[in-house]
RNA sequence: GGGUUGGUAGCUCAAUGGUAGAGCAGCGGCCUUUUAAGCCGUUGGUUGCGAGUUCGAGCCUCGCCCAACCCA
């Protein structure tokens, strides 16, 4: 990147040419009277506007050319004419380079083919670009140049960035939604001395005046449920979450999660906060509750019915739906010997609610596209919710498949603290991993009975937003740093 | 970690083991309502990096780097 050209040469050579001129084409500041939509939006014929942008297209037409620029809001033409600019600022207007930051001042027209445009008077260049752009319509296909430079992406895919514009949308919806039903938001921390919540490696860091260890977070959970015992009833946080494991499409080592807890509530409340919040999401960014997901011509492949009220099927139930209405009646043996059968791979070591788990991952959450909340997971699976009075097997939880992935957990939080306790430390198990102590001793306190849920965020922007890899709803996704 | 595919001009892509090309962009010229403007001319390459085979390698072989996809 450090590389050079013959087009960044032409460049600089441009830039010290405007130089000797006496022009810094690197200006402080310009004060636009309104954005390229607006402009367009209250367009009459004469009326003086003052507009900034990029120059994106440049159509030369001898003694009078063409520029394109384009602000966020969108695209306007200018038109400049070298009896209307004089002699030498034309010239200079003529040189200007594709990328380069221009601002006009002129009166708004009407061209003969009916394009809304400005009659430049006079222009200031604002920022000189000394690199060629990426491309003029082909757009930017090389997948690396697109995630490790987005802001060229940005600049030359029109859908990428609408992407990015959605998912921000959908994060100012979450807010409002969450708010609007008496949730605070708070925010804790990143740096922890015991990553808790979910079992996930962390990543590790060091803090040099306290002279320890710390690991980045790997859940929200553990700090939000000691708000509850400090008597804030319905907290949410929105944040990002670390986790130290391979990267796929559907894994970025640092992801954002929202988890909500409310007290006094369980997983029943919950599973009406996740449905009503995410039909309200696609309804206000999107404007539908059927989502489509498309290919690269454009065939729609997957068609998502996001319209309540969403099936509710026990993982039990389920399970049997695709391995046997016996399942639960084999022998462990058999059950490991008909989940090979089936397809799902079986580990040497795994234990017999691993073998089910196994079937549940790999045959039938992929074929989950329809929202469905499967309820009433086996206990060894999560430790931190509360048993169902109906199953001693199973916890009151659901995991909210959409889209074929996990998309939300949510549970009836366990509060009690010596249950929990033991729950922690027997998955703990060999591991030696540490138990959150202080977190036990804030159970001991009290927490009141409530629900929690927990989103990923991104995969939700992927499920909504009809994208398939986790890198194209995360701004800067990770990748190996070049060198 | 394993497999598959790919990396050629600024961008998008070609090129039987035999002189590295096109379109667009760029540069120069003509053109005062164009819009993928048009017309004429023209510059631009360490073919990801490094070895090897060969009279000759973008192409074949080996190693490495980066990416996408699939698998673990």
């Amino acid at each position: 990147m450090d590389d050079t050209n013959s087009l960044i040469e032409q460049r600089r050579a441009k830039l010290a040419s405007l130089r000797e001129r006496g022009i810094d084409p690197f200006r402080n500041k310009f004060t636009p009277s309104e954005s390229c939509l607006e402009a367009r939006e209250n367009y009459s014929e004469g009326r003086e506007v003052q507009l900034a942008g990029r120059i994106t297209a440049h159509r030369d037409m001898g003694k009078s050319l063409f520029v394109d620029i384009r602000d966020q809001s969108g695209r306007m033409q200018v038109y400049a004419q070298k009896n209307a600019l004089g002699e030498e600022p034309f010239e200079i207007f003529k040189h200007l380079d594709l990328a380069d930051f221009l601002g006009v001042k002129g009166t708004m027209f009407t061209t003969k083919t009916g394009e809304i445009s400005v009659k430049a008077e006079s222009f200031v260049i604002l920022a000189k670009s000394l690199r060629p752009p990426p491309a003029k319509w082909h757009g930017l296909e090389d997948t690396e140049i697109r995630y490790r430079q987005r802001y060229l992406d940005l600049i030359s895919n029109p859908e990428v960035k609408e992407v990015f514009l959605k998912r921000s949308a959908i994060l100012r919806e979450m807010r409002g939604f969450l708010e609007h039903r008496g949730y605070t938001e708070v925010e804790t921390p990143m740096m922890q001395a015991i990553p808790g919540g979910a079992a996930a490696r962390p990543f590790k860091t060091h803090h040099n005046a306290l002279g320890c260890d710390f690991y980045l977070r790997i859940a929200l959970e553990l700090p939000l449920k000691r708000l509850l015992v400090g008597g804030l009833d319905r907290v949410f946080e929105i944040g990002r979450n670390f986790r130290n494991e391979g990267l796929s499409r559907r894994h970025n080592p640092e992801f954002t999660m929202l988890e909500a807890y409310q007290a006094y509530g369980d997983y029943e409340s919950m599973m009406e906060l996740v449905q009503g919040l995410v039909c309200h999401l696609a309804e206000s960014v999107l404007d539908t509750l059927v989502i489509e997901h498309k290919d690269t011509e454009g065939n729609v492949v997957r068609t998502i019915d996001l319209n309540p009220p969403w099936r509710r099927v026990t993982y039990k139930n389920l399970v049997r739906e695709t391995a046997g209405a016996d399942w639960f009646e084999l022998t462990p043996a058999q059950r490991r010997e008909k989940a090979s059968a089936l397809g799902a791979e079986i580990g040497e070591a795994y234990e017999d609610f691993e073998v089910t788990q196994a079937v549940f991952e790999k045959l039938i959450e992929p074929t989950l596209i329809n929202p469905t909340f499967v309820t009433h997971a086996p206990k060894q699976l999560i430790p931190l919710a509360k048993l169902s009075p109906d199953d001693p097997d199973c916890v009151e939880v659901f995991e909210c498949c959409i889209n074929g992935q996990e998309i939300a957990p949510g549970y009836t939080e366990q509060n009690d603290p010596i249950e929990q306790r033991e729950r922690l430390e027997h998955q703990a198990g060999g591991e030696q991993q540490k138990l959150d102590e202080d977190f036990l001793i804030a159970l001991e306190h009290g927490m009141p009975p409530a629900g929690g849920i927990g989103i990923g965020v991104d995969r939700l922007c992927m499920m909504l937003l009809g994208q398939e890899s986790i890198r194209d709803v995360v701004l800067f996704p990770q990748l190996r740093p070049k060198t």
